[in-house]
DNA sequence: GTTAGCACTCTAAACAGATGAGTGCTAACA
DNA sequence: TGTTAGCACTCATCTGTTTAGAGTGCTAAC
């Protein structure tokens, strides 16, 4: 059976009606809603292909028909690319005195959720391509150093570790110039055994504790919790009676609350970057159990100086993906090394 | 009418049978379950007379009954204290590895919801009553100076902020000394503007840049969104019946996400340091209109160093008190000041 | 003061039609 | 050959009714 255009029409009209209703939409509907002008009768038997193609479905006999996850599928890859629609403006994106990437990760969440009805989901960018561009050691107190790490961004991250030996002020002094003009402008994952070597011949007498002191570094640049993930308007799912119902609902909060599971589906997304990097999963494609009700739309953000991560949005199967997909368009094209912008005018409003 | 011992016996029974299953309690059920040896029609008499006296209600006629926000109230306020059970030893309170404050909050709030099948939360403490430690600036950028101020309990915040005038190193040393030695064992409190004039004269040429470092400093103690609430356990609202009915479940977990009106919540309890610091929030006497069918109970916590913040447990009214406010005595009594040594155990660990 | 007995109330569950949306099929039509 | 009108059929949903059971309040007896 081959999908002609005027079985597309049909298709299309069913998944954008169910997105708006919720309901199975039956053949009537269809007949008055598209300009195909055709009666009721013959809609019914385009359905009824449709159906054998497996694209639609209906929940019980004499009931309407939804879209399958296949129809979505197909609904995604083919079909929405022709009628791209206006994307409305994105209100509220008020970015105010932003000095950590964190906060504006969170109020981007926020803004999305309420923009979109749908759940987000943000993780933090890894740091791990991301450039030094400070690093300051000071004693604390007696054999506790603290560690000030800056990276490109000016992304701070700090540790308190305890040293063996005590060190004179003027070695403390020493040994920060040193870190700073061996590893300035070098990425985490640049700093090999080579340079290690090299700092730790250089620091002489103290180069054991070169060691201990990158390994603070290299700790303080890692993420808390591994990755950190916000989350924001899981309530959105509310609206949705078909997710609403009690053991669905659940299980999503709980995911949402728990974010594990989220860095990791995010994650496997971040791996093959094919497309414009923004991905579409519906139901059964999702690796969580507890979204298989669900669609999750995935992009890869990039705010420069390797401070890459990713943004999902979280809804029903009948979600707006038009809308979503232009959303998230959008942002990220705002995105795109506007953080350095931000950082600039935010710094200059907090003085 | 005056509640003898026996009207207390049975208000106690209806509370915790209610409090177990979830249903209005009858009379023949209290007939059986307590050692009174009563029958049921005397029982009923009781209830009458109870019900008078607003203690307890019938959801409709020809049900059994269940406690009043009143009854609730009186119970923990009188009948709690007589016969305190032994809290069961709390699990999983492995802490582990922990540099810093925030982390250590939400683990706890997470084993906190884990041992009580509640939701809780956990505002960090604030730092106005905490002694500085330990301040440094350094030039991050031209013009850009990095502020990392450490405060008792190893508590590390930075900010990095604009300055008009220039500075050579000599000078950011100089006044990073100067900082160190007037305000070292101050608290943000303590600071006022006689030592803020002090410092200007003791800075001299760059008096004017004292009061920018100063707000900066400020800035960077004030956590960053004015008062941080971790929150954990939301999805155990689902577990009561009488919770997750649609729309209480979500004005609920909308509450728990935003976090703002929990704060609102706590800050209010911290005022009055009644009793022994430990406070039950019965359904009305709440002051979040969502939260009218909950009841909250909340204690203070103090990690020694001027560090207090505090714990909330949220559960339907029927929650169980005794545990609850067993569990949060138990874990306030491990709590007191022994974050440091946890502290200092992490980071022996760590290096 | 306590208890047994009984009538009464009200909820929840179970059941039975009635309604109507929607289908599939067939036959007629262009 | 594709389209349409008509019709019988299905099934979820709604509505009203019945039934069972839990629990009460009251009264009269102990």
């Amino acid at each position: 059976m081959e999908l002609d255009e005027r079985k597309a029409k049909i298709l299309t009209a069913i998944i954008q009606n169910y997105q708006e209703t919720g309901e199975p939409v039956g053949s009537r509907t269809i007949s008055k809603l598209t300009d195909l002008s055709l009666s009721s009768a013959t809609i019914r038997n385009e359905m009824a292909d449709l159906e054998e193609m497996g694209l639609i479905v209906q929940p019980h006999t004499s009931a309407g028909r939804i879209p399958t996850d296949k129809g979505y599928r197909l609904y995604v890859d083919q079909m929405m690319a022709d009628n791209r629609r206006e994307v409305a403006e994105i209100k509220d994106l008020v970015v105010e005195r932003v000095d950590r990437v964190e906060l504006y990760l969170k109020q981007m969440a926020k803004v999305l959720a309420a923009n979109t009805n749908y759940a987000t989901m943000i993780t933090g960018p890894s740091y791990h391509d991301t450039k030094l561009k400070f690093i300051q050691l000071s004693r604390v107190d007696a054999g506790k150093l603290l560690a000030v790490v800056v990276v490109e961004g000016n992304v701070i991250r700090n540790t308190i570790f305890d040293v063996d030996e005590g060190l004179t002020d003027e070695e403390l002094l020493s040994l920060n110039l040193l870190l700073n003009t061996k590893l300035n402008g070098l990425s985490m994952r640049e700093i090999n055994l080579g340079i290690i070597k090299d700092i730790e011949a250089a620091a002489g007498a103290h180069g054991a504790i070169v060691s201990q002191v990158l390994d603070a570094v290299a700790d303080a640049i890692r993420t808390d919790d591994d990755m950190q993930v916000y989350t924001s308007g899981a309530t959105n799912i509310f609206k949705y009676p078909e997710l609403s119902g009690s053991q669905t609902a659940q299980d999503l909060i709980s995911t949402l609350e728990d974010k594990k599971d989220l860095g990791e589906l995010v994650r496997s997304g971040l791996k093959e970057e094919a497309g414009e990097g923004i991905q579409v999963y519906i139901g059964e494609e999702l690796p969580v159990a507890a979204m298989k009700d669900c669609s999750v739309v995935t992009a890869t953000y990039d705010l420069g100086d390797g401070m890459r991560g990713s943004i999902g949005i979280i809804g029903p199967k009948r979600m707006d993906y038009q809308k979503v997909v232009g959303t998230l368009q959008k942002v990220m094209d705002q995105l795109d090394g506007a953080y350095k912008k931000t950082l600039a005018i935010g710094n200059k409003e907090q003085t």
